[in-house]
DNA sequence: GTGGCAAAATTGTCCGACAGTCCGATTATC
DNA sequence: GATAATCGGACTGTCGGACAATTTTGCCAC
């Protein structure tokens, strides 16, 4: 039934080194902002060549593990942010062909829970954040891609607002993959505008009031209506394809 | 009010190179499977040193968009695997200190509405596979370790049954923040294995029968055992701290 | 076509080098 | 004394070249 054996694993230097360094952060005996030694001081220590460290570097930093602030040359020790890590979940995503119907059963899981609990714990500063973002959309409304990013930046607020790292993280990549279907949606779907403006409003009005049910509602409605522009796009499409 | 001039940004080689090929693949002009060129004909394409082209391809490869089959040397287009990718949103999530409260409502919101899509479109093999990592709880029970990556297999098995790729994606992460959790939960409360068991019963008949509805309920309660569970081992604290 | 084999290509790693830039200390200036 | 200009050292980004180990390829015989 089960192999007796494993194929033997090749581990190269730089993947190793990458493992160690990244163990030394997650173990926190690097802690966030740390600076990490020079490139030629890890070659020392590891014994290896400076390129070779190099490569495990660049690991690292594309994990978000590693990075340096504006300006400075020194690599530190970073926390990932959750839109450099949300990204790579996104073109994964996109790269398997996700269809808008399993984003959109995806975002109707999260976000209305996002909401409820967003009503329940948003601080003043997250609200003001909310409203924000809501009133960008309401100014840069026949601005289409303005109008779009303002959309997922109430998404995003929303989700920030709910005081759950993991409900945000997990929300934060859905973003990515309904700009480019809303967009066509708020092209060619009139109404689209005046439904997203109504239901921002409803449901910063709620957070504000502290209202989790009604919070979550209207967005449940508001995600509904994400389907409902989809279809009508699809039928009655009014640029090519 | 607003600067008048934002920073420059840096973009050294490596990035740059990095990122044009990555357009490349997610723009699907190099397709899942390709093999890509030679580092050194890369390197005279791009009119740069191997060793920039080395680093360029270390961040494709971290991201999960190159890859080789084992034993070969040359890179192919790969698609990025939901466990590597989400591996690196648990690592992201660690550092940033999740509360267990946050997973746990994180857990509420994905895993019941994954059961019930999994209820209603399961496969057959997507069954069997739920069904193997049941009987492997069962049979695994007292081995803590085991046990718990069974349950967590579970969870997985539910996901990957839903159909929705976002769905199985974005609850990955959560199953690895798990786990530490669940072990300490397990070794404590004693009823613990005994009531998950009952629950994957559950849920595995729920979806073997197609009832969405009773999926859904069941794996709710299945996720809120697992915060009373939590408050008990809390409370009442068999080992130390 | 298959198997086998030697040549060519490719990867992983190393060495050494250099320009550009950041940092800290020192010195000059008001 | 505080601030500004200056200088040397330390680092990073990039380059060129080199070599062993292994894979891939081309070719020949069967």
């Amino acid at each position: 039934m089960t192999d007796l054996f494993v194929p033997l694993e090749d581990h190269p230097a730089y993947r190793q080194i990458a493992n160690v360094i990244e163990e030394r952060i997650v173990g926190r005996s690097l802690r966030t902002g740390d600076p990490l030694p020079s490139e030629t001081d890890l070659a020392r220590q590891f014994g290896v060549n400076r390129s070779t460290i190099r490569e495990a570097i660049r690991e690292l930093e594309t994990h978000g593990l590693l990075g340096r602030v504006r300006g400075e040359k020194r690599l530190r020790v970073t926390r990932p942010e959750p839109r450099r890590v949300s990204s790579g979940v996104s073109r994964a995503l996109a790269l398997h062909d996700v269809t808008f119907l399993e984003l959109w059963e995806a975002m109707m899981a999260i976000e209305p829970i996002a909401a409820q609990y967003a009503a329940a714990r948003r601080s003043a500063a997250q609200l003001q954040a909310l409203v924000r973002a809501k009133a960008r959309f309401t100014r840069e409304v026949a601005d289409t891609p303005a109008a779009v990013s303002a959309v997922v930046d109430f998404f995003t607020a929303v989700a920030a607002a709910s005081g759950n790292q993991v409900l945000a993280l997990s929300q934060a990549p859905l973003n990515l993959l309904l700009a480019p279907t809303l967009t066509r949606m708020i092209n060619r779907v009139p109404q689209a505008r005046a439904r997203i403006h109504e239901a921002q409003a409803k449901i910063t009005a709620a957070i504000r009031l502290r209202r989790s049910e009604q919070a979550r509602i209207w967005m449940e409605k508001h995600i509904r209506d994400f389907k409902r522009g989809h279809e009508l796009e699809s039928i009655e499409p009014k640029g090519k394809r």
